[in-house]
Order: C-alpha cells, then structure tokens, then sequence
DNA sequence: GGAGGCCTACTCGGATACTGATTGTCCGAGTGTTCGAGG
DNA sequence: CCTCGAACACTCGGACAATCAGTATCCGAGTAGGCCTCC
C-alpha cells in the first residue's frame, strides 16, 4: 500500500504557495527540491482539477492557492491526488460463499469491510483536522525564517 | 493510493481459520470464494512468514492460525501482506531546497511528514484495535449460522 | 513622443513512452496415507 | 491377523510470466509582455 510520490511534492509546493501567494510556474518549484520539472507540473494539474489551485498561463504564470491555506486541509491534497476511493476495496467474494447474496451489499454490511472503512475514516479526520495554515504555524515556530527564504527563492 | 487484494481475502480466510481450528488447504479456501487458488496460497505464505499462521504439508493439510482469534489484529494481517512500511513515504525533498541539511532526519522533523504520520497512527490504532474474535462476534451476531456453514463448507 | 501592432518567450495542458509493483500461473520438494505382501 | 514397506496422492513453497498503475517525458495551444514601426 503505497502512495503516490506526488503527495509528498504537492503538500510541499501547496505550504511554499502559501507563503508566496503570487502565482508560480512549476519549473521553479521544481528547481527547489531538484524534481522532475514536467511531472510536477501533472500533479499540479490535479490540484487545480480538484480546485485547490488555480494556473495562470503564459509569462508571469503559473500556479497559486485558490483558497486561503486555512481552508485547505491535507486530506484534500491526498484526494485530489490519490482519488477518493477507499485503499481497501471490498470486492464481496462473501457473495460467492455459502449463505451469499448477490443482491447483499456487502460492502456496507460486511464486518470486515466495516472495520477497514472505520480505520480509514479515522484516518481521514485526522488528515482533514490538519489544514495548510495549521502546518505552517508549525513550521514557523521551528524555522521562524523559513518562508522568506522560500519566498525568496520562488520570486527570485 | 490501493491496498492489494490479498489483504481482503486474508482476512475473510483468517475469520474462516478461526471457526474451523483444523488446517484447510487453500485450494478449498479459495473454491469458497471462486478465487484463484495458487495466488491464494501466495498471500496466506506471507500469513505464515509473518507468524500468524502455521502450514501443514501433505494429505490432510493446509493452514491453521497460529495464535487464538483474539490474539490476532486486523494490523497483523495488514503488516503481513502489505509490509509495515507507512504508505506516506517522506524523500527528505527539503534536504534539497533552501535552508535544507542534508544530514538532518526530515522523516522525524518535517511538519508535513510528521502529520501524515500521525494520521497513519491513527489509522493503526483502530486496526490494531479490533481482533479476529471482535470481528467474529460481530459477525455471529448478525448471522449466528455463518460459523456453521463456513465450517462444513470447508471440512466437508 | 505616443499609440498601435507584431513577435517572442514563457506558461499550462494533454497525449505519449517507460518502469516497477501487483496479479496470476506453474512445477518441484516434502509428507502422511493407503494398499499390498510377507510373517 | 498383524507388521512392515513401498507407492501414491495431496500439500505447501518458491521460481517464473502477464497485466496494470505509477512514473517520466515531450510537444502543442494559448497568453502576457516587449519591441519595432508608424503617425
């Protein structure tokens, strides 16, 4: 059960967008932690499909927050990468088994299914408690002069 | 972000082994479900290595659980398959950017990381919760024959 | 000197290859059972 | 009738393919800014 590399650089580049505020192209971000410029730039993709970013064309573009970092929480960034779905997937095989009905649904029934889908959503709530600003107060307080530095380095 | 299949039928094959108590080879186990039987037999090797089941060979064998239902987590099964490795893997990208150390142990001090981990914990702490024997009780009270029936399905 | 238009450079966006993990299958090693022969 | 032994059938176990999601890259569409020309 592994998650998409992506996660890890858009959690980054959303935290260094908002700090910057003003829109930045996905090469620079890029440039910062020495990623591959053009995969970045899919997976900020997805972010704006999601509407959690916005994307500027031309000169002067880029990307930038579409909402203020207390409104966007870690578990909307996993989704919007990672897809909604849940990482255990009930496929019913008990419908197969002795005593199963088709027409039975399972997984909203099913005590396995039910116990997973209760682990995951624990999961989720902590992930949607925790917003952008909430990580960021966190950094500050550990690194006072981390976002000038990365302001600094993206406005170049 | 998927949890592999053999997670869910580890699972219900763990539950079964828990009401039957005789070794079942897996090519019963999988004609329960119309699963293929040597992939079946791949993912309860894995049970096996990891201690939660034991495998008897020849006529008259297969896999038994290991431990008592109660003794064994939802985790265990999970770990088992899926390796105990979090799913958020932190590659240490500000070691790159501005102000970064490459000597420092961002895994332990990243904000970010530091969160996604704490929602994995979480995650965790519910499944490590729940036993075979709480799952099994739940079960029994909702269909108090699915011992019964899984039990002469499988030793028949 | 100012205004208008063209040209360039830069950006995102989606379509297109490549890699590794997950899924699926096969055959060999080992063991308990069973059948038969011999005492 | 009992004991011993060999052959057999059944099991796990790991080695070997196929398929799919994740990874990575490239090129085209569109836009803002800059520069040159003309008035």
């Amino acid at each position: 059960m592994r998650m998409g590399q992506g996660v890890e650089w858009a959690l980054h580049c959303c935290l260094n967008l908002a700090w910057t505020g003003t829109p930045v192209p996905a090469s620079r971000l890029a440039a910062l932690y020495d990623l591959p410029p053009a995969y970045l730039n899919k997976q900020l993709q997805a972010l704006v499909r999601a509407g959690l970013c916005e994307s500027v064309p031309g000169p002067r573009g880029g990307f930038r927050l579409a909402r203020p970092p207390g409104e966007v929480s870690l578990l909307d960034v996993v989704v919007a990468l990672e897809g909604p779905e849940d990482a255990f997937r009930c496929t019913s095989i008990l419908a197969a088994g002795p005593g199963g009905d088709p027409g039975a649904d399972y997984p909203d029934t099913c005590a396995i299914s039910l116990s997973m889908r209760r682990a995951e959503l624990a999961w989720r709530r902590e992930l949607a408690a925790r917003s952008l600003a909430d990580v960021s107060d966190d950094v500050l307080r550990h690194t006072p002069g981390a976002a000038d530095r990365v302001r600094d380095a993206l406005t170049a």
